[in-house]
DNA sequence: GTGGTCTAGACCACC
DNA sequence: GTGGTCTAGACCACA
């Protein structure tokens, strides 16, 4: 697996966990992948792996099994979504919008953007 | 000032520099403040506005006279404009096309984000 | 039956049968419930309720007739009563009360607590 | 500094530093000492001390300055008190209760153990 | 097998 | 100088 360099490895995992519970690839109360199987797969060191898994833990996305593992709580998905939503909207958004302000665009503009960008992915 | 923890505090002032060009409250030729200036105003190390200086002076936005200043470039607001289109376009509408399909929100959502943000700036 | 995460699941379980003792539902002398029972009851792996079993016979509190089960000793009562009151004064008590002192708290107030508490169990 | 081997030492760093707060020996915006200094002065690891940071920074009680250090927040010490309070009488508090109900032990007990404990801290 | 913690040492960005 | 992140490797308790 690849990372970018401005974000912490750790955060990118961790996005990489809440888009697998927001596309449903993980439901609430499965078991993820141990700490030592995700550092082999995505080619990290187990502590990082281990940092990923603690933050989420704290967010209360995902819980622990004294040695068994960690798993999706029950409300995980609802969580990762608001946790998300409220980011994006009271954080991104106004960025956004001042930013389209400052160079003079407007939603039609983005609106084409959309059009063109979309297909790529 | 105020300054957001996410970002390197120099980047931030970069983007206040930024926004005062696109408004049109610092035009091409005008000296711009002085380090020392700047850094009391806005309460921040010297060597930090610094920092913002050199960065803005290798993206040809503004420019030094020795022992006089800095000053904004003739051709610094449409520097500025394409530096911040090109991003906007090519970094932050991908990432932020992505999050509205895992969070299922559409253009709609975001005009409706828009007429309630707009009028609070 | 829940467990708490913060404290080793097989100690728990030795707690849970400390009460029993003192609470005398097991009397000295009396056959306890198998490792595979308890491992159904109360959904836990065999080998975490054998661990409580090896801890509390360590302790003197039950003591084991091979092929036919665990029982509680003779002064399987005393024993724990001296263990736990032990552990209580020495351990938890300083604890405690150094806590009270931090947080500006003292004996009223634990008593108003105490008369709170009380009635809900 | 010496270190119980129950608790993970970053935790028992963490208490430290509430215990410096509530007793006022650190007040709200004081800065505290560096992680390096930290590391150096109660012979640790500087990624255990980090981790105590971190985990505070988490709770609201200290914050941080980019390249200059760590600080109380101005509610540090309110946080504090709320945090511990909570903790003490939501856990601590029914847990001794019930250990006191099935000990035989009453308030008085709990006083004289106190007149006799605290004197010798 | 699982997670949890710690050390040692390195590198980086930032002030 | 400050914090932040990562790697490598070790040890431990627990299920």
């Amino acid at each position: 697996m690849e990372f970018k360099d401005q974000q912490a490895i750790y955060l990118q995992i961790a996005e990489l966990f809440c888009e697998n519970i927001l596309l449903q690839k993980w439901h609430p109360g499965d078991r993820i992948p141990s700490v030592r199987e995700m550092a082999v797969n995505i080619e990290v060191n187990p502590n990082t792996v281990m940092r990923t898994f603690t933050y989420l833990q704290d967010k209360g996305i995902i819980y622990n099994k004294r040695g068994i593992g960690y798993f999706v709580t029950d409300d995980g998905l609802e969580r990762t979504r608001t946790l998300r939503r409220d980011q994006f909207i009271n954080q991104e958004l106004p960025h956004i919008f001042k930013q389209m302000e400052l160079l003079g665009l407007n939603l039609d503009d983005l609106k084409n953007y959309y059009t063109e960008h979309k297909p790529n992915e």
